[in-house]
RNA sequence: CGGGGUAUAGCGUAGUCCGGUUAGCGCGCCUGCUUUGGGAGCAGGAGGUCGCAGGUUCGAAUCCUGCUACCCCGACCA
């Protein structure tokens, strides 16, 4: 294991490489912009995956799983969902291949496909063509579905977790008897998100809507959670999209009424993706390594024993037994790492860099005065504690680490939040980051042209952002409400 | 897709300009002994189609031609 990690204030963007590789998240893959998320990585994942997919299910919702390869003429049916991803779709064309005469493997030109196959980049055009015919009446609504699924988006630029070519999602997709069901129901699910963001990821998030700019591709309405990194850049953590008849219309969706009448179903579509483990990383790490939420840390306890000779090891593992099976009873997740080929200074390195949670050290010492050393990472402090209720004594410090790398994050974001009413202001903290709010005169050409010059564009027009009006930093115009700047990911 | 760069062991690199013994070093890996309260020490060892394909030459990691992949900066994006 390299013992250096490049260190934020160095170069943010490669701190951020380093560590998700470092730390055994995930790798480069041979395959071009696609990662192989590793064991450790990818049990946060899965923590992350249990905890979200128990809250769809206590709303409603139901588990499904639809096709990964699209025929490319569902895309044409909707046109501004086209429009969004066209440029971004890996196409299958052929189901062959063959050995040519250098012995080569080559595409088998006689198995073209009659029509190509498109491999999701999100799943409302195949969801819609389903739906169809599961939707007669008003008694089979609402539809509240969800998938566990990968899709792919041929980006230019991939980064680890926050951009890769393909990723990992949840993708949710409903259909509602009215507009407001709809609009509640991504409502609702964006509470779930923010709620999710902030009790288990820790990350503080505004709630709000998109900019038209900014909306989804087939959407009338976005919702989304913004976040903010230690570098001052937004990260859009999740988004919840009123589909309005969109899709109902481009598929023919349609139900009989109580009274009899037709009518186009009303929609929603969610996710959440693997790019949540980029704010995970980004939103509370430091130049040691990573700093885990301990809900969501595959790990929540590590116990380093301190020995030399064989007895020593012995007794120290019997105490371990002991504090392990009592750690279990409480649901905490506990690693004795009793590998003797590394010496204790190497552990703590190697578990500081894995950002787990609680460290516990016992030696000789500890056998003597029954104590054990106990170190948290999020604040890096050491104390030595009397083993007894040792396993309760942790169960709350877990509770208020997570407590406080949720409020670190908080202040962090409270501190690089910034009230900006000229331009000149406006251009000056573009540079530093963080939130700039600022009047909006509403219209997309100056959003962009602020893009233009800056860079940073809305990420939030925020539910809960003041009702004061005043002028637009860029044209002067009158404006109703502030909207959140930024430069993000 | 535009601009720039890189390709040598699992990883990081020296050597390339100016061709010449057996391609060097660090980390990691293997074996042994000593070590263990913040990234151990010593000794020994294994590991290389020098990105791929041609060419020049007595001789190519090094020079020439073509190709490929990756990285960085832009435009695009959850």
């Amino acid at each position: 294991m390299a013992k250096e990690l490049t260190s934020r204030a160095e170069n943010y963007s490669q701190w951020y490489n380093d560590l998700v590789i470092k730390s055994d998240l995930a790798e480069n893959s041979s395959v071009r912009g696609s990662m192989v998320i590793k064991p450790y990585g990818f049990a946060i994942w899965e923590k992350m995956q249990a905890a979200l997919d128990k809250m769809f299910k206590e709303t409603g919702h139901q588990n499904a799983y639809f096709p990964l390869l699209i025929p490319k003429s569902f895309f044409s049916k909707e046109a501004s969902h086209v429009e969004g991803f066209a440029k971004e779709c890996a196409v299958v064309t052929h189901y062959r291949l063959k050995t040519d005469e250098n012995g080569k493997v080559v595409v088998d030109e006689d198995a073209k496909l009659e029509e190509e196959l498109i491999i999701r980049p999100t799943s409302e055009a195949i969801i819609w063509d389903t739906y169809k015919n599961w939707i007669q009446s008003y008694r089979d609504l609402p539809l509240l579905i969800n998938q566990w699924a990968n899709v792919v988006r041929w980006e230019m630029r991939t980064r680890l977790f926050l951009r890769t070519t393909e990723f990992l999602w949840q993708e949710g997709h409903t259909a509602h008897s009215t507009r407001e069901e709809a609009i509640e129901e991504a409502e609702l699910i964006l509470d779930i998100y923010a709620d999710f963001a902030e009790k288990w990821i820790g990350v503080p998030v505004l709630k709000g809507l998109k900019s038209p700019n900014e909306r989804f591709a087939g959407a009338v309405e976005t919702y989304c959670i913004e976040a903010l990194m230690q570098d001052g850049k937004a990260l859009q953590s999740g988004t919840s999209h009123f589909l309005g008849q969109n899709f109902a219309k481009a598929f023919d969706v349609k139900y009989v009424t109580k009274e009899n009448k037709l009518e186009y179903v009303w929609a929603t579509s969610w996710g959440v993706s693997t790019r949540l483990m980029g704010a995970l990383v980004m939103a509370h790490s430091d130049d040691n390594g990573l700093v885990l939420p301990p809900k969501l840390a595959p790990i929540q306890v590590v116990i380093v024993p301190i020995y030399r000779k064989p007895e020593q090891m012995e007794a120290i593992r019997n105490k371990v037994d002991v504090i392990t099976s009592n750690l279990k009873a409480r649901n905490i997740s506990v690693k004795f790492d009793d590998r003797d080929t590394f010496k204790p200074g190497y552990k703590f390195a190697e578990w500081e860099l894995k950002g787990v949670p609680v460290r516990l050290a016992i030696g000789p010492r500890d056998l003597e005065n029954e104590t054990v050393e106990v170190a948290r990472r999020d604040t890096l402090e050491k104390e030595v504690l009397q083993m007894e209720d040792i396993a309760e004594k942790i169960e709350h410090l877990l509770e208020k680490i997570q407590d406080n790398i949720f409020q670190k994050a908080f202040s962090f974001r409270d501190n690089s939040t910034f009230y900006v009413d000229t331009w000149d202001e406006f251009k000056i903290q573009v540079e530093k980051g963080g939130f700039m709010w600022a009047h909006w005169d509403g219209t997309p050409e100056t959003e962009q042209k602020i893009k233009d010059e800056t860079k940073a564009t809305i990420r939030v027009i925020p539910f809960d952002g003041k009702g004061e009006a005043g002028k637009c930093v860029f044209t002067g115009k009158p404006s109703e409400r502030r909207v959140v700047f930024a430069r993000a990911y």
